[in-house]
DNA sequence: CAGCAAAAAATTTGATCATATTGTGATTGG
DNA sequence: CCAATCACAATATGATCAAATTTTTTGCTG
């Protein structure tokens, strides 16, 4: 009877302890984060109780969620859709997201130990794999559990969640970049975070980071100039 | 933007035009926001379809979104309250808001007129009297209304959202200052922001927004202490 | 008769509610 | 003190109603 057919989208949404909601917003959040809904695609409550198999409810929850988390707009009558950056909006994220994140990385520094700093490496090797491959998906992916892992050693959950919230919102442009560019073009400054975290100095840390957030995100403002 | 088109006879406010789920979104929102709820305090979904008059479905959504925005905290077993922070949380919303708030603030600068700062003047001139009546709800809400209408000038829609954020999280807990300690000893940079505003100096702006925000964090911090 | 525009019907989508089901905490008997 | 049971609150579904968009029909003009 748990038997849930699973039309489209590879994830399944049976099993496990935790409610429905809860994985439709964990699907839905995944889908926009990682770029499988494009800017601009409208998203439709029936759309998803039968793309996912669960009721409307639960549905409903999860959009109102995404929606409060800036990963959906509501576009005034009763539409609602993936959302379209303008340049006004970069601009305010490369400075939201420098304040926060250099933060977040000034204050893992002290806290990451030698083994951790290596296992943040072996997530930037298979990142570089994915560059080289022209992974899409796979950097993306990557490249946020890069910047997540080394966050979550500040242990500073109220500027991790703010941090998380501008991610969502960016990141279904950031794929239409990456479609537009190829991956190779993408910015890594993830060895100079390394190496500064081996050095334990912080600010060089905090530095790297920033240096990271504003190339990638100046490519994506260009990206939009062009669209 | 559409209009809304008058209907030609009685001028009845109509209730009717936004869904539920968001008039209660909004009343749930003000009641946090502004104390009226205070910290741990549990919220149940049936307690408020009986006392707000609506359906579970309603109800339910904007619980998810005031979850979302951090105004309610998700106790794991399907309990939900109002939040108790901690030092800790203090510390991180001190650095955001100054990071946020001071850019907001920033911004705005250039965009004021002067019959715009007159404006704001007005309320902090509603706002020392409520001081002086030890008015706490009238504080709690007209302080909000005056960064809220700086903010505005910056017309940064994306930073605004952090800083809404922001204040929806400490909303409960500043109430409980304000109780403790009465309104007497509320700081006030407001005199400051509005003569630099007045000598069109962006950073002293920013400099006395910060002041202002570390000032009543920091009476927020000690309060929690003894708590 | 053709083409455009406006109006009306139909379909689609969203909002709300009533109800069934499930899971959680409390209580009471062993 | 532990465990089986009970009561209640939360979760989830489908039905129902309302709103909006799309499509079809109709009427008018050139």
């Amino acid at each position: 009877m748990d038997l849930i057919k699973n039309k489209a989208s590879g994830t399944k949404v049976d099993e496990g302890k935790q409610p429905a909601h809860e994985q439709v917003y964990q699907t839905l959040r995944s889908q926009i984060m990682y770029g499988e809904l494009v800017p601009g695609q409208p998203v439709t409550i029936q759309g998803l109780t039968d793309s996912l198999g669960v009721g409307m409810t639960p549905v409903r929850e999860a959009i109102r969620r995404l929606i409060s988390d800036g990963a959906l707009v509501f576009q005034g009558n009763r539409r609602v859709s993936v959302p379209l950056l303008s340049n006004a909006d970069v601009e305010q994220m490369i400075f939201a997201r420098i304040s926060i994140e250099s933060e977040l990385s000034r204050r893992a520094t002290s806290a990451m130990k030698p083994a951790d700093i290596d296992r943040l490496e072996r997530i930037d090797q298979r990142l570089d794999q994915t560059i080289t491959d022209g992974d899409v998906s796979g950097y993306l992916r990557l490249n946020h559990q890069f910047h997540e892992t080394l966050y979550a050693y500040a242990h500073a959950p109220i500027l991790n969640d703010l941090a998380e919230r501008l991610w969502l919102r960016f990141g279904p442009s950031l794929r239409v970049v990456c479609g537009r560019f190829g991956t190779h073009s993408l910015p890594d400054r993830h060895k100079d975070i390394i190496a500064a975290l081996r050095a334990q100095d912080a600010e060089k840390v905090a530095k790297a980071t920033a240096q990271d957030i504003e190339q990638g995100m100046e490519l994506m403002s260009d990206a939009l100039i062009r669209a």
